[in-house]
DNA sequence: CTTTTGACCTGACAGC
DNA sequence: TGCTGTCAGGTCAAAA
């Protein structure tokens, strides 16, 4: 499900509801996420507020003066804040609930998502500590982007799903980004110019903030944090287009698998 | 070091 | 109505 524009909403949905709230019980449905949940989780977090609710790449931080819940969304993962007496469903793997009655809910069906808890910094947690700048970071541009691919041989969408790179670009905002910027996914990254890279940044930003600025993308489980969908899936160029006409040149829309990943690119705007 | 492959897991859907 | 195979928003560890 998540890429950066649906972390980022299910962020500013879930947030108003629960910061400042202090945690009054945990319910844990199932422990075996991507990584087993630890023994000590509910015990050490029951009771403490959350100061602060982050984003960090497509983790989702929530702040204690106890520790950190580092949360991951996998595919198919949603974070939803409901009632409390509001009935679990099925893949219903996680409850937090709070003082106001409110409670924070995890639903994942694949359980490829992750909760963490951490005492140490979590920006130095192994899963954090190398990943790549943020899209919306002041210094992220073409130049760095045209530095880091040097030597390169993968190919361009490959780089720019590269979390070490730089974070938060999934599959669909891969392929979404390299049409507006006219790129040929498949071009090798280390050969690509400076020039290119630096349209290639700003299409990147610009299509994320289009994106969150729909509510995220609802292809198939994807809600936000107050249960409803994304709409950006309407307004894709040319993800899942397969055989449909490219909005530029009404050619049919191409599909190849890139690194295991289905792509979708126009081969006439894309060079 | 870089790149590729397999693994994790459930559910939806197409085709027989 | 099954059954089988394929595919799906991510990303890590191991193999090459």
């Amino acid at each position: 499900m998540p890429e950066l524009p649906e972390v980022e909403t299910t962020c500013k949905g879930i947030a108003p509801h629960i910061a400042g709230q202090r945690i009054s019980n945990i319910i844990l449905r199932n422990a075996n996420l991507r990584y087993r949940v630890s023994d000590n989780f509910k015990t050490d977090a029951i009771g403490s507020v959350i100061d602060k609710v982050e984003r960090r790449a497509k983790y989702i931080l929530l702040r204690t003066a106890s520790g950190t819940m580092i949360i991951h969304l996998g595919m198919s993962g949603n974070l939803r804040v409901v009632q409390n007496d509001v009935p679990y469903n099925k893949h219903d793997h996680v409850d937090i609930i709070f003082d106001n009655s409110l409670c924070l809910r995890l639903h994942d069906p694949r359980r490829f998502g992750c909760v963490i808890w951490t005492q140490e910094n979590p920006k130095q947690h192994k899963l954090l500590k190398d990943l790549g700048i943020e899209p919306f970071d002041s210094a992220f541009n073409g130049n760095l982007l045209f530095a880091c691919s040097r030597g390169k041989k993968i190919t361009i969408k490959q780089f720019i799903m590269d979390g070490r790179i730089v974070v938060g670009v999934g599959n669909i905002y891969a392929s979404e980004a390299l049409f507006l910027a006219g790129i040929d996914p498949r071009h090798p990254a280390g050969r690509v110019s400076k020039s290119r890279y630096e349209k290639l940044a700003s299409t990147i930003q610009s299509v994320l903030r289009e994106a969150i600025e729909s509510g995220g993308t609802t292809l198939r489980d994807f809600l936000n944090g107050d249960g409803k969908p994304g709409y950006f899936q309407q307004r894709l160029r040319v993800y899942g287009r397969e055989g449909e006409s490219c909005l530029i040149c009404s050619q049919p829309i191409n599909q190849q698998v890139l690194g295991q990943r289905a792509s979708y690119f126009c081969r006439y705007c894309q060079t």
